[in-house]
DNA sequence: GAGATATTTGCGGGGATGTGCAAGTGATGG
DNA sequence: CCATCACTTGCACATCCCCGCAAATATCTC
């Protein structure tokens, strides 16, 4: 019998029940993704104002928006002085993205 | 000269700007992610009243709910006779998120 | 300390969203 | 046909969400 190879964690179908709304419904926001894809862009952290000229609304939008990325874990804030840098957490996203790609993959076979 | 290796479409950070918010907005409802889960698990094209048992709610919201779903491309509808089979749509998915994952990791290096 | 700058938060309005119930549509079976 | 079944859609209601504006907070500069 062939040796079985372990599956990552998260390629357990269990966690398909643990995927948490608020990642999708944070990226489910044109304004929020146009952050998203800004600060991708930008590579290096961005401040509310910096990121408020790329998206058309008030900055209190922004850093309301930029709060709710927070949460979801999709942005982390840093405060220096008296301005927040805002930046990507990029391998939080790709590992849930990634986790939920490999799960549906898995299963659909 | 290294010879360039040609980049696929869909890891141009142009296609950052691309992303529709609908896609990530259908999977940002607990319920709706609850159906997606369901039919993962399930393996099989489900109708609307054997995805109802799932979810908790009266089988017109679960339509619903697939309606929105197949409108983002996540699922898709077959209708034999008087019933609607609906089933993931498992490598759109996979590509749109990947294709996130791919974008971002690249231009975070 | 006074004033400027960066950000967060309270408030209120307008619009989107999720839900149950009931009615409508369309296919199937007696 | 008429009843039934699977599903969709109209309606009403409650809730949530996005937004701008203004006030509050916190930090820096002079």
């Amino acid at each position: 019998m062939a040796k079985s190879i372990p599956i990552p964690t998260r390629l357990d179908p269990k966690n398909l029940g643990k995927l948490r709304p608020e990642f999708f419904k944070a990226l489910g926001d044109p304004v929020r993704l146009a952050i998203v894809a800004h600060m991708a862009q930008q590579g290096e952290p961005s401040t509310v104002t910096a990121v408020s000229g790329c998206c058309g609304i008030d900055f209190s939008g922004v850093s309301r928006h930029l709060k709710i990325l927070r949460e979801a874990g999709i942005v982390k804030a840093e405060k220096r002085g008296r301005e927040t840098f805002y930046s990507l957490q990029t391998e939080k996203i790709t590992k849930t993205l990634r986790g939920l790609s490999d799960i549906l993959e898995r299963m659909a076979k």
